[in-house]
DNA sequence: ATACCGTACGGAGGGAGTCCCCGGTTCGCG
DNA sequence: CGCGAACCGGGGACTCCCTCCGTACGGTAT
């Protein structure tokens, strides 16, 4: 539905870059960067930056797609892997070091764990996430890790909320560890 | 050391206009709520905000001082009337309430459970809320609801990530007493 | 009761930012 | 090589923050 023409070469140029530049500043200084700033910094101007995105949120979810689906990829190698008590609390960790790293990608993930009762449109970002907390709870619930009473959202979000509190400590990976531990253990079967 | 002189009658007036008008409207857009609009709402000129209070953080917590002492006596009244493990997840649900209803007051306790390693000065609201953990956390800790290695502070920062969680569900209060029962269950002693 | 002094007020105004649009210009596909 | 697609970057309309300074009013001393 979308691209219903290839690009012409400048364009791609620009739409990439512009990507970089964006998932840059968005680590950096979270969802409010600036965009006249992020067109400036790719060397493009303001217009072409709201032609390819045509609002911040777009731009933001297009900067950090790859990562997603990335971490949903990540999802299944962990599964390979490891059993899948362990499989779970390693990928959960995963994705709070990168919400807290990459305050952009926090922002976004947050939305797509967000509630869809008011027929908001699930996003890309969102299915892929939930799509892999899935598959990883279910095998968790199997081997006896998790209690099946527990949503797999639920649990995103709690990991969500273990990132916010981790964030305030300031203990970096070690204090998320920690909380993570004793929010798995509460989950047991 | 504050309040060398009685303020006229007008300053008084002002201020304490500004105070409930701040806390309403940091309750509804948060920590960023438009200071020229506050000042509007309570009939003064912006200059006369400043005056008052220097910086957006001044007034954010001087809205909500009172709210956090409340709070914070509210932790003894619980202590009184209900078991320790009970007063304490109680306590936990009403600070998460308070959280998510009043937006800004959410962000103020948010920094009030910071880490305070680089010498950052400890604000009131700081102290209070982590008085009363202590107090709480002790009795628990005491009846075995809580382990032992549980720091007080690290409860409350859970608490707070445990408000984040149940916001993106946005279940409301039955949400927030699942995450917590589901956390609680995992610091036993 | 009144006159004086200084505190506190109001709101205009400059600076910074954001979002979005527009007109002329350049690029590159066919 | 021509023409349409895409670009550039400045500017307008807005919002917000914060400072400044002439002015008005409250409190007090007479």
């Amino acid at each position: 539905m979308t691209q219903v023409r290839a690009m012409r070469a400048d364009a791609r140029r620009n739409y990439e870059r512009l990507l970089k530049v964006a998932a840059e500043a968005f680590a950096e200084h979270g969802e409010g960067a600036s965009l006249d700033d992020i067109a400036k910094r790719a060397g493009v101007g303001s217009g072409t930056l709201y032609r390819h995105f045509p609002t911040r949120r777009a731009l933001l979810e297009a900067a950090y797609v790859d990562r997603v689906e990335g971490l949903a990829r990540r999802a299944d190698e962990l599964a390979e892997r490891l059993p899948p008590g362990e499989a779970l609390t390693e990928w959960l960790y995963e994705l709070c070091v990168g919400t807290i790293q990459v305050r952009g990608l926090g922002s976004l993930l947050g939305s797509a764990m967000a509630g869809t009762e008011g027929g908001v449109t699930p996003t890309v970002c969102g299915t892929r996430v939930r799509g892999a907390a899935e598959r990883l709870v279910s095998a968790a619930r199997g081997s006896g890790s998790v209690r099946g009473d527990v949503e797999p959202v639920e649990l995103l979000r709690l990991a969500y909320g273990v990132a916010g509190a981790a964030e305030l400590g300031g203990g970096g990976g070690a204090s998320i560890r920690r909380y993570l531990t004793l929010l798995m253990e509460g989950l047991r079967g």
